[in-house]
DNA sequence: CAGTAATCTGAAGGAAAATTTCACCTTCCG
DNA sequence: CGGAAGGTGAAATTTTCCTTCAGATTACTG
C-alpha cells in the first residue's frame, strides 16, 4: 500500500539512517515544510536543497513513491490536514479592531450556531399545525416592523409565489386595519424579536380576537406577543455584542422558521404550488438580459 | 488569492452556471470524486470524461488555478481532508415526502452549508475596498428587486443605523433617476443573484458612468453586473432543488456578505456609529410594551 | 425558418516537468 | 597508493501539461 500523508514523518525517520547525504537534505526539506515543497517542481526542490533532480527522485522512491509526482500530491495532502487542524476555532466577540478575515470568519460562525440553536430548539409540532393553519387559510396576514419587517417581507413574498393569498404589513395603522376583516380560517402572523413591540402585538390581538388562527415568531415565547398567539414558534438568539445586536442574529433565526414555514406548505400544496413556482419564474425572465451566446 | 481546498466545492457550485456543458462534466467528476480525480493526469481525466485534454485544462482556470497541475495538487488536499474525518456531511434534497423534523434539520444544514461556503469563497481584499468606499462616500444607494431587494432593505436599513446616508431602491425608475444624481465619491450598491437582472444592472451602470463607485453582490462574477461593478463580492450557490429555489439559499449568503460590509463599516466608523446605535435603540424603546417585572 | 455570428470543442503541435541514463566523482578498503 | 563500490548530477528521453487553430455547435436576428 501506498503510504498516506499522515505516515510521511515518520517514514522519513525510519528512513533516514539508511539515505545518503544528500538524500537526507532532501527528506529533511520535504519533513520540515510539506506545505512549501508541495509547491516546488523537481526543478525547484533539487535547487532548494542544492542536490539534483535525479536525487529528489530517488529519494521519492525511497520514501515509496513511484516518483516525485506522487510525493508532491500526498505533500499537497499533508498541508491540507495541517492547515484545517490548526483552524483557529474564532469564537471570540468581533472587535472593533479585529482584521477583515477574521470578521467575516465570525460571522459566519456565529450565525451558523445560530441556525443550529434554532434548528434545535424549534418545536417540530407547533411549525406543523401553524402550517396546517396556513395551508387552508383563505388568507394569510405578516406582521413585522423594523428587522423584522423585511422577514414578514420574505415570508409574504414566498407565499406568493406558490399561489397563495398573502401580505405582509409594516404599516401598524394598515395592519389594524386590515386585521379586523380578519375572520375564522384566516391566518395571522406576527413576527417579533422581543415579544413586546405594540406595532406588531396590536394587529395580531385584533386578529385573534376576530377569530383567526394567528401565530408568532418570538425569542421570546413568555412575552406579550404569545398571549394573543394560538402556536408560539420560538427563535433563538446568539450572543450579541456591541456591534452585532441582537437584531443581527434574530433575523437569521427567523429567516429559518419562516423557511420551514414556507417548505411546508408547499409540500402540502404541491400540486399548485410547483406549476405556481414555475410560472413566476417564466414571468421574470424577460427582466433579465440575455444569455451569453452559444450555450 | 488561490483558492484553498475547502473552498473548492463551493467554488464549483458558483461556477457551475457559467460553466459550459462539457466544463461541467469535468467540474462535476471533481467535485464528486477529488480523491480518485487526483490520481488521474489530464489525459486520464478528459478521457474519464469524454472530454478533451484542452477543456480540462480550461475548467481549471475557471476554478481559479493556473492550470491543471495546481488544482490536481488542491484535490489531493481535499481528499486527505475528507479523508480525516473533516468530510462534509452531504445532505440530501429536500423532498415532498419529507416529515417536518427533516424539512428543519435539512434547511438548517443546507444554510449553514451556504454560509460556510460564502466566508470560504468571499474575496476578503474586494470587501475591505468595498469598506473603505462606503466609509468615505457621501451617500449609499443600494438596488435590489425580488428577493434582492429584502437584502437591499437590511443593508440600508443597517447603514442608516450607523447615521450613514444610504437609501434602498427597489423601484427601477426611481432607481435610474438617484442614479443619475450620483457623482464621484458616492457609492453604489447592486445586489442580484442571477447578475443578469436588468432592473438592477441599469441603475448600476448610470451611477458607473456618473463616477460613482460601484459594487456588486452576485453569484455570478461574471455576469453583465461585474461590467459596471468596481468591487465584485461573490455569493456562493447551494444545491438547488424543486422545492428550495436558488433565490432562496442566495439570500441566506447575500445576507452573510452584506452584514460583513456593515460590521466593516461600523469598525471604521466606531466613534460616530456606536452612539447613532444606542441613540435608535432608545428611540424605539416606548415602542415596547413594558417589560414583565422582576427582571 | 434560414442565415449568421458568436462561442464551444477537441486534435495536433509545442513547452515544461519528470524520469532515466550515463559518465564522473568521492570514499573507503586492501 | 590503487581499485572497486556506490553517490552524484548534467544531459537525454519520456511523460505530462499547455496552447493554438480549425471545425462543430448553438443561439440570436431578420
Amino acid at each position: 500500500m501506498r503510504p498516506g500523508p499522515t505516515a510521511l514523518a515518520a517514514k522519513v525517520r525510519t528512513m533516514a539512517p539508511s539515505m545518503t547525504r544528500s538524500m537526507q537534505r532532501v527528506a529533511e526539506a520535504v519533513a520540515g515544510d510539506p506545505a512549501g515543497c508541495a509547491q516546488l517542481t523537481v526543478t525547484g526542490l533539487a535547487e532548494r536543497t542544492g542536490t539534483s533532480e535525479a536525487t529528489v527522485v530517488r529519494t521519492s522512491r525511497l520514501l515509496g513513491y513511484p516518483g516525485y509526482r506522487d510525493l508532491r500530491l500526498a505533500l499537497a495532502g499533508l498541508a491540507a490536514q495541517q492547515e484545517s487542524g490548526a483552524a483557529p476555532a474564532v469564537t471570540a466577540d468581533i472587535a472593533v479592531d479585529d482584521p477583515m478575515p477574521d470578521v467575516v470568519a465570525k460571522l459566519a460562525l456565529d450565525e451558523q450556531q445560530t441556525l443550529a440553536d434554532t434548528a434545535a430548539a424549534l418545536d417540530v409540532a407547533q411549525v406543523e399545525a401553524a402550517v396546517a393553519a396556513m395551508v387552508s387559510a383563505r388568507r394569510v396576514d405578516v406582521y413585522g416592523v423594523g428587522a423584522s419587517g423585511l422577514v414578514s417581507q420574505d415570508l409574504a413574498q414566498k407565499l406568493l409565489r406558490i399561489g397563495m393569498v398573502a401580505h405582509s404589513h409594516a404599516d401598524p395603522h394598515l395592519a389594524v386595519t386590515n386585521a379586523v376583516q380578519m375572520q375564522a380560517g384566516d391566518v395571522a402572523v406576527a413576527i417579533t424579536h422581543s415579544g413586546r413591540t405594540v406595532d406588531v402585538i396590536e394587529p395580531l390581538r385584533v386578529a385573534f380576537d376576530q377569530g383567526a388562527t394567528t401565530i408568532a415568531i418570538t425569542g421570546r415565547p413568555d412575552g406579550e406577543v404569545a398571549q394573543y398567539a394560538d402556536h408560539v414558534l420560538t427563535t433563538s438568539t446568539a450572543r450579541e455584542s456591541e456591534l452585532r445586536p441582537a437584531a443581527m442574529s434574530s433575523r437569521t433565526s427567523q429567516l429559518l422558521v419562516v423557511d420551514c414555514l414556507f417548505i411546508g406548505v408547499a409540500q402540502r400544496t404541491y400540486e399548485t404550488a410547483a406549476p405556481a413556482l414555475s410560472a413566476s419564474y417564466e414571468a421574470l425572465a424577460h427582466r433579465h438580459s440575455p444569455r451569453p451566446r452559444g450555450r
